[in-house]
DNA sequence: AGCACGCCGACT
DNA sequence: GTCGGCGTGCTC
């Protein structure tokens, strides 16, 4: 007898033999432990078994079974199917993806770990009673509950498009207890920067050992029993969860909810697969003949177009908590104050009035300093030299507790030079005793020049800082969270970071320091994002009695997204991109797969990818776009090519999926194209 | 993805 | 004369 094994590895399977005495326990969903190569040893998952022996090769035997009942059901194997075809990956991506680290133990230690017998599963949770009261919902709360529920009817997705503050999670909790009682599972889902403690303890009132919580910064064993228990006969009855909360088994799911249906996290951007987890999500439901409810405050347009098209059910919540009052939003024009010279660094007159009035009052203040690129970095103050990884085509990223310098795509750290390398004289022509640290600049992230504006500005003010340098760990995150909300200071400065879903009580004013940076992308997404991320802002301010103020910084105040932004015009700023996307085959109206080329040879490899998109068009005509260099163009000491496909949404994506398959082997059997590495981006953001 | 095999520089 | 750099090719 063969089996056939998925492994944590990019291939779909391999053929192993199966020694007499194990046959009965290969079942498929096991797992078992194979010979890969010389002398490695991986965990796999069963997928069938058969007596076909493969050709030309040597058939190694199975080592051992793990199992003695499937861990991954049939559910799952559909689900996993699905996203290696829709996203144009190997199983064994998905299968490394899908089952938690501590399942697929590749070294013997953890081998021999895995079939000692574990200590029984303990909660995540010391024992909480079922506290249980659910709150009356609002009239307009009761009225979307309501239509969600008829909507649901009818209607596998729908669509909750609530203003901020409008108690989306109040609707979202008296659904879930809906499901529960009916003895039907419900997925959670949230961007990973907005599963906090706070909202963790919220539900836990309600739901106490009934929910259990699957977050990317648990413990391997933690989610290895999370994992467990979801297979048990006792299952939580609610996971809430990240992205990869997609990947547990399910035994009776009846409803996932996405919320901030709209954040960009919820795309895997590396390693494969490159799934969406919100269309996952829809998927999986899907097959599990469960609902969908999508929750945002700025809907992505893929979703809403659905939506406005009927294909999903659509519910507005329009009114906030207690009638609050939507925030005002005031545009001060930067271009004007510049030419004025009327500009303190980053503060305008108008702006530096507003929150000196607030400080008066003692009202707290969230300064909004978007990075125009990905993080700071160092330059060299007398000939602009920036330190760059040599294996990438980035600058490094300065650490300044570490006085280090790393790269972000490949993890090369070194330390801070001691003087610029390009324009320095030679040591020996140096002065013993010079301040060499000083040769540089700190250029980028922005928020700490902004706080050390605020001394000078404002007399008194304290400030906290929340960026990629204060918020490294989730620990500290929280921290800065829970200091501010206790009024431990009276401004937060921060990145997108201080946009995500926080509720502060004392919050009156919202600067946003610099708003064009996040217009004058090179994306066709620039407007929708910074449509959706000013929004958020500007939903910080204005907590419970006071009315919100948000003072918006740009040089672009005659503009339309502006406007948009300001008047909360969310039909109306996507009505006019709308045109655009269709006029130039984009997302919602055309489906992007980006085909990525790597190789070490810069010029093989510009060889490579135009052959490639030669085929490609040969296939598909204009629809391919390509080679293009990619803004990252080499990484890992690998360069990188793009070639862009916009398929019609009607076109069938099998027949997509079959043909790029055909083109990449193809390419493959030509000698100097072996090595040259290929993958897929379907849907990018 | 790993990891072994393979061909060119500074060392006991 | 070797140890070791990482370039490239394969894994049932």
């Amino acid at each position: 007898m063969f089996a056939d094994i998925t492994l944590p590895i990019p291939f779909d399977s391999f053929t192993y033999l199966v020694p007499p005495d194990m046959e009965p326990r290969v079942m498929r969903g096991c797992r078992v432990v194979v010979p890969l190569g010389k002398n490695k040893i991986y965990t796999g998952v069963v997928l069938n078994t058969h007596n076909h022996a493969p050709q030309g090769v040597e058939v190694k035997p199975v080592i051992e079974v793990l199992d003695e009942q499937p861990v991954v059901n049939e559910q799952q194997f559909a689900f996993w199917q699905w996203i290696a075809n829709y996203y144009l990956c190997p199983l064994g991506d998905v299968m490394k993806a899908g089952l938690p680290g501590a399942m697929k133990p590749t070294d013997e230690r953890a081998l021999k770990e895995s079939s000692r017998k574990r200590k029984s599963v303990k909660s995540d949770v010391s024992p909480s009673a079922w506290a249980g009261q659910l709150s009356t919902l609002n009239p307009a709360q009761q009225k979307a509950f309501d239509e969600i529920e008829a909507s649901f009817l009818h209607q596998d997705v729908t669509l909750l498009h609530g203003v901020t503050s409008s108690g989306k999670t109040e609707i979202y909790i008296h659904l879930i207890a809906q499901y529960l009682a009916q003895g039907k599972q419900v997925l959670y889902l949230l961007p990973e920067i907005a599963l906090t403690t706070q909202i963790t303890e919220r539900l836990r009132r309600f739901f106490g050992d009934r929910m259990g919580v699957y977050h990317s910064k648990f413990s391997d064993t933690q989610r290895l029993d999370i994992y467990k228990r979801q297979a048990s006969a006792k299952p939580h009855q609610l996971i809430l969860g990240v992205r990869s909360s997609i990947f547990l088994p399910f035994q009776n799911l009846g409803l996932v909810i996405v919320d901030e249906e709209h954040e960009q996290s919820y795309k895997q951007q590396e390693p494969a697969p490159r799934y969406h987890a919100r269309n996952a999500a829809i998927m999986l439901a899907h097959m599990c003949g469960a609902k969908t409810l999508l929750g945002t405050a700025t809907p992505s347009f893929e979703v809403y177009h659905l939506a406005r098209k009927g294909r999903y059910g659509y519910v507005q919540l329009t009114q906030r908590y207690r009638d609050m009052q939507l925030p005002t939003i005031e545009v001060v024009d930067t271009k004007e104050a510049k030419r004025k010279r009327l500009m303190k660094g980053a503060f305008s007159p108008r702006l530096i009035e507003v929150m000196q009035a607030a400080l008066l009052r003692h009202e707290q203040i969230i300064l909004f300093q978007n990075r125009r690129g990905f993080s700071s970095f160092i330059e060299c103050k007398t000939c602009g030299w920036v330190p760059r990884c040599p294996h990438c085509d980035v600058t490094l990223t300065l650490h300044k507790k570490t006085a280090s310098l790393t790269c972000h795509y490949c993890g090369y750290t070194t330390r801070i030079p001691d003087r610029c390398p390009a324009c320095s004289p030679p040591p020996s022509q140096l002065a013993l005793g010079g301040s060499p640290a000083q040769s540089f600049v700190s250029i980028g992230a922005g928020t700490e020049r902004i706080e050390e504006q605020i001394p000078k500005l404002f007399d008194g003010a304290t400030t906290l800082r929340m960026d990629l340098d204060t918020a490294t760990t989730r620990a500290q995150y929280e921290r800065i969270i829970s200091d501010f909300s206790q009024h431990k200071a009276d401004i937060l400065i921060g990145t997108q970071m201080v946009t995500k879903g926080l509720d502060f009580d004392r919050v009156s004013v919202v600067g946003v320091l610099d708003a064009d940076a996040m217009l004058n992308l090179p994306d066709f997404r620039s407007y929708e994002r910074a449509f959706q991320t000013l929004s958020q802002v500007a939903g910080r301010a204005g907590r419970n009695n006071t009315p919100g103020h948000v003072i918006l910084q740009t040089r672009s105040a005659d503009t339309d997204i502006i406007r948009h932004i300001t008047s909360n015009d969310y039909w109306q700023m996507f009505y006019e991109q709308m045109t655009e996307r269709q006029l130039f085959h984009y997302p919602p109206f055309y489906r992007l797969i980006y085909v990525y080329l790597r190789h070490r040879d810069d010029q093989l490899l510009d060889h490579l990818a135009t052959d490639m998109a030669t085929r490609l068009r040969a296939a598909f005509g204009d629809r391919v776009l390509g080679p293009d260099r990619p803004p990252v163009a080499r990484i890992h000491s690998l360069y990188i090519r793009k070639i862009m496909l916009k398929m019609e949404l009607t076109a069938p994506i099998d027949k997509v999926r079959q043909t790029l398959t055909a083109i990449q082997q193809q390419m493959q059997t030509m000698p100097i194209a072996k090595s040259v590495n290929i993958y897929y981006d379907v849907d990018p953001l």
